[in-house]
DNA sequence: ATTATCTATAGATCTATAGATAATGC
DNA sequence: ATTATCTATAGATCTATAGATAATGC
């Protein structure tokens, strides 16, 4: 009956308490960006007073950019797998399908921490400086990217792309668009689109195949490679 | 020297004031959202007093919400126009190289109104409950969806895809995904994207040709009806 | 002794209202 | 008389800090 009274403070490190505080305040900061988050809502879900999280970071604007910054760290990165791929026509349909599958399948990219989450920060950001969009953009998609036009140049050698491109830094681009937008138009409750196509994975081959048809890909090259479950083996 | 002391206040009707703290309100909403945006702000904005925006709006929260069916309201919808085609393949290429010059281009589609500002209450919607973008969407997109839908099934039947579809409901949002993301990385200062095409029509044109190919149109109809210079008469 | 943490609160700001005042229209 | 408008302010909340207190580690 008297427990609450007994419980005393938990004390943990300086180092891991920020972390913590980090942590717990991402998730908020995301649903309500840098004005709808107050200091009382960030001290709550840390569980700490509110004069802790100003021993740790100087502002709540200091806790909001280094949550940027944390962001960037965290986003993992399959900058390794990519840089092994030959630049080729299935490599390129590789790049794409597993880029469309990754983000309409809400795959967790981290176990502890909600994808939404970086999108969210990154439409705050679109709306306020865009400079945290840019570097996460960047850190995120910018090896992907070159790889896509690697592999269209050669795709165009092999002789699977035959139209005229004025550009192949376009293309990368307007895949990201199609995938970013899709995840966006998920970020409230309300349901947006209506696809027609209730089987997701359905789903992604449609969004994957927009995408390579719109690259200019051959149907001849789409009939010998696009093949959904051998394009995320790698 | 006095005359500051002399300037009385002006009067106008009361529907007339609710209607100019609507639109000055509107800007600083679209800037900073609903918790960023101060009661101080929109009456310095209007030029009016803080309690006289009361006198027209029970709370900060409902006239943000009003500026919402405000914007419902002015949107312009070019579905008379639309209504109008017969569905082909030509007018196809119409729709969807009209949607993209039209957003690519920036084009003011109200005089008085900077066509971002839209935007960026319908991002801000999609970091809320949803329910303005969902309205804003289909009011202004819906007619335009289902006519591409319409003519993509005419262009099968004319010979002009050939390739099968999983839906075709789907291609109309693939679209829009792409113009409507163009728009999102633009709302920033920041120059998040660079496509590597200075030429804004060629841009415009690319995003078509893109979007076209995506829906499986071939090669032949598009050397048969993409002229930009035609795409645009009505 | 140092470090982590809290309580209490200052000072600013924010939303909203009460009540006064002045312009308008009959 | 009615309507539009303002001044002044209440009351809540928000950011941030000062200073006290308790746990930890040497």
């Amino acid at each position: 009956m008297m427990e609450a009274l007994m419980i005393r403070k938990k004390r943990i490190s300086g180092e891991a308490r920020k972390v913590q505080i980090l942590r717990s305040a991402l998730p908020l900061f995301a649903k309500g960006g840098l004005s709808g988050t107050t200091t009382r809502e960030l001290s709550n879900a840390a569980g700490v007073s509110e004069a802790l999280i100003y021993k740790h970071f100087p502002s709540k604007e200091s806790l909001y950019e280094e949550i940027q910054v944390f962001c960037l760290n965290k986003a993992r990165v399959n900058n390794d797998i990519l840089l092994g791929l030959d630049a080729n026509t299935e490599n390129l349909m590789k790049c794409i399908y597993f880029a469309v599958y990754t983000v309409l399948n809400q795959e967790m990219v981290q176990e502890d921490m909600d994808d939404s989450d970086f999108h969210r920060l990154v439409v705050y950001s679109l709306l306020e400086d865009g400079e945290f969009a840019f570097s996460f953009l960047n850190k995120t998609c910018q090896i992907w990217r070159e790889k896509i036009e690697e592999c269209t140049i050669a795709a165009r050698e092999l002789g699977d792309i035959t139209i005229s491109h004025k550009s192949t830094t376009i293309f990368p681009w307007l895949v990201q668009h199609l995938i970013n937008c899709y995840a966006y138009k998920q970020l409230s409750e309300k349901q947006l689109v209506d696809y027609g196509i209730s089987d997701m994975m359905v789903l992604i081959d449609e969004f994957s195949l927009f995408a390579l048809r719109g690259m200019g890909i051959n149907e001849a090259a789409i009939d010998r490679y696009f093949h959904p479950e051998k394009l995320l083996e790698f």
